[in-house]
RNA sequence: GGGCGUUUAGCUCAGCUGGUUCAGAGCAUCUGCCUUACAAGCAGAGGGUCGGCGGUUCGAAUCCGUCAACGCCCACCA
């Protein structure tokens, strides 16, 4: 068989991905073999791949094939999230490009371009995954919205609702101008904003401007006329049309005389009272605090309390409403300029300073959030918090890295409900159903809401056509908290079989910045569905930024297109890439190069088959050197393999591939193959032949799960396969390494430093490596029983003891023995001497320490014997080598 | 304002319960090689007071305290 010199991806990739795809070779049916079950984070309906998706799905796609290696059931059931927020807003901008409005629509006319959107575009991200390789079940496709998915979550709904854990009400919710329905707290992203403190005037009504001049500690404002005013600071001057009381704190000596007296708002000229509460900080601004209960949420609790007025002087879209009487119409910013030179002309306006603050963005439009009243629906929260808090406390079911335990610990044990209720079309309809006469039902459907409505009001004439069900959609986490149960039909369909033999999932893959939307809220509905966790273990992976450190963004134009670099790299060369920089947890600085180190790999592999492919094979008998080698490359190979093992249970995926990387690159190819290949034209015998063709089978076998594409081309070029088979399907099965191998590696170890010193006599030398050369061994050689090794691969034509070495030779140590190149007259004895004498220095330094330590009486009192015991061989060591070094230089002085 | 984490070679990171010449790996760098598997390669080499200071100990990258820098999460100061 004739092979190209570089490995070329695209010529094997697609073929063995349909290959896999025809044989079935992902799917997963229930059966006596233990499962491995993960549940992939569906990624936005109408997303498109970006480097965060490669990094999670080929950790999770590593786990699957390696799980399936192990000989388990591996099932890894895909589908996508219909991101009611995001998707809705796409469609949006769509529908605005062709001139039309989403509120000339009504519902269904709405949702049918959405559902056809979802359709141009939904799944193109999956198609994208196979090209990465992702050895997912496709027949197991789900979609959040599909039908058994959106019957559980109204199912869920329904039953949370009558078990008394959703309630409406209304509450000052964090609302998305934009996309124009409230948003959770967590969907709120907070940023620091430089903006400005103004500081206004709100004078005291009906004022005698005589007054009292104020007491001691008192901060009285007149104006030229004499009239006094209270300054007050704030940061939204555009919500003062909404003020319905000025707070002051009944300690604060400033503002004293303010109490009981009311005051005027700037502009609007309406009188508010000034209200007393310990709230305001007296040290922040004026100590004067403006109150606008609808806009703001402290303001609200203050309202609350005081039983103040409400005015809402907002539109949903963030402009201003009738009821603020002023700027009808403006946006909320143009306002705040506008009303800035108002207040400035009408000398209202004390000072403008510059400030920082944070203020709230929607997670998903970006636009600023606004406080806002509205009905909405929630979910009590304290009674999932309670069942899903041990568990992961006691690690029962564990997080990689454990430090998010932490994070997880805080946000349970300062929950918040839920608002789950999202003024969306894209989404879960609400399930609840208003009657005529007020009030409503909850009930999976029309007709069972009927059958509710006559038994709540007792009116047997009601039909569907009085019922009015509630516009909102539900929270898209609504329905992914369900994802591991609805994936099985869990909840439809209790106790079922896949349920019970699928759930609970092994390991959850995803990223920390989800850990309250998704996990902890699936780790909720486990609990409460199923009644046990929804995974073993939870691997939070890093985010993926640039080689910089910065975020990869659109606008930075630095996040490169995974499909672009497959194109380039190969799938199996980016997964290398992506996975050599990626340690659990920490964020991965990703860099093309990377991509590239793994493209040089697949091309070693590559070569390293051709190599042995390309050998003949004849009844020759197995020089003494190759059996050597293959003995310690066993040893080598099972080694590695259980440190592998070891790796992939403590999620340290890079780290696994480091290891299995030089094993193949290092070990292999470098030492193991130049040990045992026959001169250049000639055979090679059959059983070292074999023995090699086994480790590489091995070898492949470790590889797969990170780049399966390569490896499943030479596993089925290295031997006949039959149709239908793969390396996917194939067990890794290897020995724990005896302590036999373990003293056979160490001695291989021995062998590869002389080979090294040999190498570095001829480096500095500049002697050929065809020219052969001659070993002199002082004394005793401790690996002697290897010299055929040692002679092959440093290509020595002999290895000699010796008492002493001859003259003319350069030297080296290895441990304590001494070995000496002959060289005649290349010799540079100057040179020797100054590597020799540096070497002289440094163990009569080390020495020194040995010495110390050992001198000093607590030591050798107090630490343990083997201690000690290896601080005396230590010493004995270093001076015998310093004696011969001494002699070897008394010598070429001569 | 609270909490957590990080700081080891030019870069990215290992280093578990203190003790084997423990100061490591990969990449990058330097030197020499187109040696018929691979220049996407081969053979060598250099490079760090383990963030600073103090302590515990016979012994500290490792344990304790403290300071500094950076990062993340949470929190209603206008």
């Amino acid at each position: 068989m004739e092979l190209a010199s570089k490995y070329n991806p695209s010529d094997v990739e697609g073929k063995w991905y349909q290959y896999w795809l025809d044989n079935k070779l992902f799917s997963s049916k229930p059966d006596g073999r233990e499962p491995y079950t993960v549940v992939i984070p569906p990624p936005n309906v109408t997303g498109i791949l970006h480097m965060g998706h490669v990094l999670n799905n080929t950790i999770q796609d590593i786990l699957v094939r390696r799980a399936r290696m192990e000989g388990k059931n591996a099932c890894w059931v895909p589908g996508t999230d219909h991101a009611s927020i995001a998707t809705e807003a796409k469609v949006v901008n769509k529908l605005a490009e062709q001139g039309i409005k989403k509120s000339d629509l009504t519902r269904e006319e709405f949702l049918k371009h959405a559902w056809a959107w979802t359709e141009e575009h939904g799944g193109i991200i999956l198609k994208q995954l196979r090209k990465l390789g992702a050895s997912c079940d496709w027949d197991r496709t789900a979609f959040t919205m599909d039908e058994k998915r959106s019957a559980s979550v109204i199912k869920v709904f329904v039953d949370l609702y009558n078990k008394g854990l959703i309630y409406r009400g209304v509450r000052m919710v964090n609302w998305d101008p934009k996309a124009l329905t409230a948003l959770s707290d967590e969907e709120v992203i907070y940023k620091e904003e430089h903006s400005k403190l103004y500081y206004l005037r709100y004078y005291v009504a009906d004022d005698d401007l005589s007054g009292e001049t104020g007491a001691e500690g008192e901060v009285v404002h007149r104006d030229a006329q004499g009239r006094r005013y209270a300054v007050v600071a704030t940061t939204r001057p555009e919500t003062i049309m909404g003020d319905t009381a000025m707070c002051i704190n009944p300690d604060d000596p400033k503002n004293q005389w303010l109490k009981g007296k009311k005051v005027m708002v700037p502009l609007v000229n309406r009188v508010i009272p000034v209200i007393q509460d310990s709230y305001v900080d007296i040290e922040f601004g004026t100590g004067c605090l403006k109150v606008t209960p609808a806009h703001d949420v402290n303001d609200y609790m203050l309202g609350e309390k005081y039983n103040l007025q409400s005015i809402d002087i907002f539109n949903d879209n963030g402009t201003l409403s009738e009821a603020a009487g002023l700027y009808v119409g403006m946006d909320r910013f143009d306002v705040r300029e506008q009303i800035e030179k108002d207040l400035e002309a009408a000398g209202l306006l004390e000072k403008v300073e510059a400030y920082t603050n944070k203020v709230g963005f929607s997670e998903r439009t970006n636009v600023a959030i606004e406080p806002k009243l509205s009905m909405q629906w929630f979910l009590k929260m304290q009674h999932f918090a309670d069942m899903a808090l041990p568990p992961v406390m006691n690690d029962e079911l564990k997080f990689y890295p454990a430090k998010y335990k932490n994070t997880y610990k805080n946000w349970l044990e300062n929950i918040k409900d839920w608002c789950i209720s999202r003024q969306l079309w894209w989404g879960h309809r609400i399930p609840a159903y208003f009657l005529p006469e007020g009030g409503y039902v909850v009930a999976e459907n029309i007709d069972k809401a009927l059958e509710l409505a006559k038994e709540k009001t007792g009116n047997q004439n009601l039909t569907t056509a009085d019922l009015r069900q509630d516009e909102d959609a539900l929270d898209t986490w609504f329905s992914s908290w369900l994802w591991p149960i609805s994936l099985f039909d869990g909840i439809n369909n209790p106790g079922n079989e896949e349920i019970n033999y699928y759930y609970p999932t092994a390991d959850l893959v995803t990223g920390p910045d989800i850990i309250f939307f998704w996990v902890a809220r699936m780790i909720m509905a486990g609990y409460e569905y199923q009644g046990q966790m929804p995974f073993k273990n939870v691997y939070f992976t890093g985010i993926v930024r640039d080689k910089l450190g910065r975020k990869m963004s659109k606008q930075l134009g630095n996040s490169p297109d995974p499909l672009d670099l497959i194109e380039r790299y190969g799938a199996d060369g980016v997964r290398m890439g992506m996975m050599l920089s990626a340690p659990a947890g920490n964020d991965i600085l990703f860099d093309d190069a990377l991509c590239e180190q793994g493209r040089n790999f697949n091309n070693k592999i590559w070569n390293a088959f051709r190599l042995v492919k390309g050998w003949e094979t004849a009844a020759i008998e197995q020089p003494e050197s190759a059996a050597l080698a293959t003995k310690w490359f066993d040893a080598m190979l099972k080694k590695t393999a259980a440190e592998v093992a070891d790796l992939f249970s403590k999620y340290r995926l890079s780290e696994a591939l480091m290891a299995v990387y030089k094993l193949f690159w290092d070990e292999f190819s470098s030492w193991y193959l130049e040990m045992i290949k026959p001169a250049y034209g000639q055979p090679i015998d059959q059983k070292t032949y074999d023995e090699t063709l086994r480790f590489f089978d091995n070898l492949l076998k470790l590889l797969h799960p990170f780049m399966p594409f390569i490896t499943e081309e030479l596993w089925q070029h290295i031997y006949d396969r039959k149709e239908g088979e793969s390396i996917m399907l194939s067990v890794l099965k290897l020995d724990a390494p005896t302590e036999a191998d373990e003293k056979l590696i160490a001695d291989i170890e021995l062998v590869k430093n002389i080979v090294a010193g040999v190498r570095t006599v001829r480096n500095q030398k500049n002697i050929a490596p065809k020219e052969a050369l001659k070993l002199e061994v002082v004394e005793l050689n401790p690996v002697a029983a290897y010299e055929p090794v040692i002679k092959k691969m440093a290509n020595l034509e002999s290895i000699e003891t010796v008492a002493q070495k001859g003259e003319g030779t350069a030297s080296f140590l290895v441990g304590t023995t001494e070995f000496a190149v002959p060289l005649g007259n290349l010799i540079d004895v100057e040179a020797e001497i100054a590597k020799q004498e540096a070497e002289l220095k440094y163990l009569e330094g080390f020495l020194i320490g040995v010495q110390k330590k050992l001198s000093n009486e607590k030591f050798v009192a107090n630490a343990p014997a083997a201690v000690v015991e290896m601080e005396r061989k230590k010493q004995a060591d270093a001076e015998s080598k310093i004696a011969a070094l001494k002699e070897s230089l008394a010598k070429l002085k001569k």
